[in-house]
RNA sequence: GCCGGGGUGGCGGAACGGUAGACGCGGCGGCCUCAAAAGCCGCUGUCCUCAGGGACAUGCGGGUUCGAUUCCCGCCCCCGGUACCA
């Protein structure tokens, strides 16, 4: 055929078309101009050195459908792309090649824009980000700022791995099995003082907010276990000596089983308690003291693993059970977290696995507080008993049902003046300090007068300085504190000599307020604009992986939440809409390098072109749950587009075929529904299903029974549609106008219908009936079917299931 | 361990409690072509068959139902997340 499907000549015109005419760009004008604006985001790319891998290009091609789609119905879509360029993958990947960062990044940034470009995805280009752009950089410290001076910033010591051999601080996924990755090292635990934000003062309202989002379950559900909320209380254990005499030192413990007080039967601090001291008695000070040590030299991974057997020692101090009366020994072992609840446990072995495990190793006394059915006070413990039941051996309360026991025995505690109700979760504050080069400065400035002041928005950016050797060292500070000229300052508030903060933000920080900015990348003197921000956001659609569930998502509500409370922003939740997409596989299996198995995006454009890789990968599977991407599978879109084009170039003039036509409405209606609910794999099956239809047999078919296929297929393969757009004799994109086809319900309507017809739910026949048929009718018919007849011939019928255009079943007795 | 999500032909995957396997790949046979690419037609779950059909089939075992891939109970396996959270 001398007219044949080129797909790289139609998408090489397409792509230079709608780069001349910014189809896909907006002027500040259009962006304050438009109408039914919709905003359709995904998570910005990672430049890697290795460019775009067909994940990416899944998920960017999953989005893009979804904005194109919601464009073809007439909506404004701003459909923007970015960089998130700074982060210690860039760090490492530039020291291990021996070259600086700031050269590495634009070349890359440059390779993935030309292969975004390529697969036709729908970018406005006028409104790109680069975190590493100091004209943004500059406001993610204005972020900080803004956060600091609302008291939500605030320096403190936290423990970091540390690898003594590469001299760096490592983030827990760099510790393998307590080991530095890079060098296989054994990683050790250092305490350095950092900045966090005090993410915890919204646990609240990051769960509750939940509930009136629309995301995935999947997701909300990852939220909600990571925010942890528990309900428990707070107790207080007094300190006291060997005759019982209490020191005027508490303890205080948090326990969600305030109801087995009595069963607590010794106390656990954790070993970084800072009472460890006080209660330690001086005789048994060095073991004490050994396996603090010991529990320090930990990597933060190590420490926290599930070990088999548990550890500990005993400090030779007591503190008094509120509730018996007694004194109760204190031990300290590395089970208990000092960052979570007090760092201090009340020990219930009875009711607890690890404290029944620990009391076991350590021959401590196990107390039954809670007996079950069949059990009673007396009834031993093999296991830890966590089952319902009523109290016993617990003084007055014996025989109070475990369903009232937690508030009954709080509200005692709380008459007696030891403790109340409290409310934890499992999130901590969130650390942005990186002890690191490859990141945005923390805008702060340190004056011995002052304290940490906050450097003035007019002195903004505080800019990375170019430095060669950005290699980290022993002295567990950024590569920053080396540089001298550049920490070195004066104080904003006094003038006195001051230095500048010399570690760098977490990435995270760049992602968490990224979306604010795009829609406003024309202002350069905010980091967004009110009138524009309250046109397009909050943002209408969010599509990204689900790897980032739980952070990204969490610190960007809370970034979100917090400048709405400081007056910047008049909506808290930043995305209306969250689904994540799933995950590519390969051949079976996992893409690696060592398998083989690792597909790259630009052969395959080569070769089959970007819309038969676009269609491709939205057909493997549901999207939302990702797909087996085989080779040989792409000559299935790849045919069906040039089927597709072959159909619309030789179709005739005249009417349509009633029963095709009736295709391509119930077709219509199909891909509308499953588009918006990203149902892609089967919206294109119902594509390909009517083009068999309409080419059945080799039938002649016509313009109109084929065109309205054309923007039905558009959100997959844009390119081949503009151009088959064109040559149906429209002008101009496809994408201009709101051309999406309408569906006519009578004409989607079938005439007639199949109906299966079983003999005690075993299919024996099946019959076509006029739809709307009486019953009657259809069972006589059913009946008639000589199948169906034989199989009821001396039997006793007992009833007739009839299923209205369906089915109709003959229950019957042999 | 806990929390999610899954187990359906040779393969990827479809199926409001109602004809299991749509659509596609692969395979087999045929057409077109000098040839290739693209395309076209037919067959393709397994077994039995008197060629009309029949039996068995959705991880395993039970249950509810006229009817279960779908709902309920109990297991097994795979994938993702998480890690002593008191």
């Amino acid at each position: 055929m001398k007219d044949g499907y080129d797909p790289s000549a139609v998408e090489a015109k397409w792509q230079r078309l709608w780069d001349e005419r910014g189809t896909n760009r907006f002027t500040l004008e259009q962006l304050r101009a438009a109408k039914d604006p919709y905003y359709n985001l995904m998570m910005f790319p990672y430049p890697s050195a290795e460019g775009l891998h067909v994940g990416n290009i899944y998920a960017f091609t999953g989005a893009d459908v979804h904005g194109r789609y919601h464009r073809l119905r007439g909506k404004t879509v701003f459909e923007p792309m970015g960089f998130d360029a700074f982060g210690i993958h860039s760090e490492n990947f530039a020291l291990k090649v021996g070259k600086h960062p700031m050269d590495l990044i634009p070349s890359n940034v440059a390779n993935f824009t030309r292969q975004l470009k390529r697969i036709g995805g729908m970018f406005d280009w006028n409104h790109a980000v680069d975190t590493t752009d100091p004209d943004y950089y500059k406001w993610t410290q204005w972020v900080f700022v803004q956060l600091f001076e609302a008291g939500l910033a605030e320096r403190k010591e936290a423990p970091v791995n540390w690898c003594p051999s590469c001299m760096t601080v490592l983030a827990n996924e760099q510790v393998i099995a307590g080991e530095c990755e890079r060098c296989g090292t054994a990683v050790e635990q250092r305490r350095i003082a950092q900045w966090f934000f005090k993410i915890t003062k919204y646990a609240e309202r990051l769960l509750d907010n939940l509930a009136r989002i629309d995301w995935s379950e999947k997701t909300k559900k990852a939220q909600v276990n990571w925010l942890g909320r528990s309900e428990g209380a707070r107790l207080r254990f007094p300190v006291v000596d060997e005759k019982g005499r209490e020191t005027g030192t508490t303890i205080e413990v948090y326990t969600t089983r305030p109801d087995t007080v009595f069963g607590a039967t010794y106390m656990v601090l954790s070993p970084e308690h800072p009472l460890v001291d006080k209660v330690t008695n001086p005789g048994l000070s060095p073991p004490v003291y050994a396996y603090r040590d010991k529990a320090r030299q930990k990597d933060l991974v190590a420490r926290q693993k599930v070990d088999k057997t548990k550890t500990g020692v005993s400090t030779g101090g007591y503190v008094r059970n509120p509730a018996t009366g007694q004194s109760i020994p204190i031990w300290i072992a590395d089970y208990v977290l000092m960052g979570y609840g007090t760092g201090a446990i009340m020990a219930v072995p009875g009711h607890d696995q690890r404290d029944f495990d620990f009391a076991q190793q350590f021959e401590l006394p196990i107390v039954r507080v809670v007996a079950g059915p069949g059990a009673d006070a007396t009834t031993s413990l093999d296991e830890a008993y966590v089952g319902p039941g009523v109290l016993v051996n617990s003084g007055r309360f014996d025989g109070t049902d475990v369903t009232d026991s937690v508030r009954v025995l709080t509200r005692w505690a709380a008459e007696q003046g030891w403790g109340e109700g409290q409310v934890n979760y499992r999130l901590h504050d969130w650390c942005i300090s990186r002890q690191r080069y490859w990141g945005p400065p923390i805008p702060i400035i340190y004056c011995d007068a002052c304290g940490p002041v906050a450097v003035p928005a007019d002195q903004l950016p505080v800019v990375l300085p170019r430095v060669e050797d950005f290699q980290p060292d022993d002295s567990g500070v950024s590569p920053l504190a080396r540089v001298e000229s550049w920490y070195r300052t004066t104080c904003p508030k006094c003038g006195k000599p001051a230095r500048r903060e010399t570690d760098v933000s977490d990435t995270f920080l760049d992602s968490g307020w990224y979306f604010l900015r795009y829609p406003s990348t024309d202002f350069r003197d905010r980091p967004f604009d009110a009138a524009i921000t309250k046109k397009w956001l909050p943002v209408d659609s969010y599509i990204g992986g689900h790897e980032h569930a739980v952070l990204h998502l969490l610190y960007s509500r809370f970034v979100t939440m917090a400048l709405h409370d400081l007056g910047h922003l008049d909506f808290e939740e930043p995305y209306d809409v969250f689904r994540a997409h799933g995950l590519i596989i390969s051949e079976g299996a996992k893409m690696s390098k060592s398998k083989g198995n690792v597909i790259v995006p630009d052969p395959v454009i080569e070769e089959y072109g970007a819309d038969t890789l676009r269609t491709y990968l939205m057909f493997l599977g549901p999207f939302e749950e990702g797909g087996d991407y085989r080779q040989e599978g792409i000559q299935g879109p790849y045919g069906f587009l040039h089927r597709l084009w072959d159909t619309v170039v030789s179709a005739g003039e005249g009417t349509a075929d009633a029963a095709v036509e009736r295709k391509v409405h119930q077709t219509i209606r199909q891909v509308t529904e499953q588009i918006p609910s990203l149902q892609y794999n089967t919206a294109i099956a119902a594509l390909m299903e009517c083009l068999n239809v309409v080419r059945a047999g080799g039938r002649a078919y016509v313009r109109a029974e084929v065109e309205p296929l054309v923007p039905l297929l558009a959100p997959f393969a844009p390119h081949i549609a503009e151009e088959l757009w064109e040559r149906l004799g429209h002008r101009g994109s496809i994408f201009d106008g709101a051309n999406w086809p309408a569906y006519d319900p009578a004409k989607a309507a079938e005439t007639s219908v199949t109906i299966a017809v079983q003999v005690n739910g075993k299919l024996r026949g099946s019959i076509s009936v006029a739809k709307g048929a009486a019953e009657a009718a259809v069972v006589a018919a059913a009946r008639a079917d000589e199948n169906v007849a034989r199989h009821l011939e001396g039997v006793q019928e007992k009833k007739v299931i009839y299923v209205k255009e369906r089915l109709v079943n003959f229950v019957v007795v042999a």
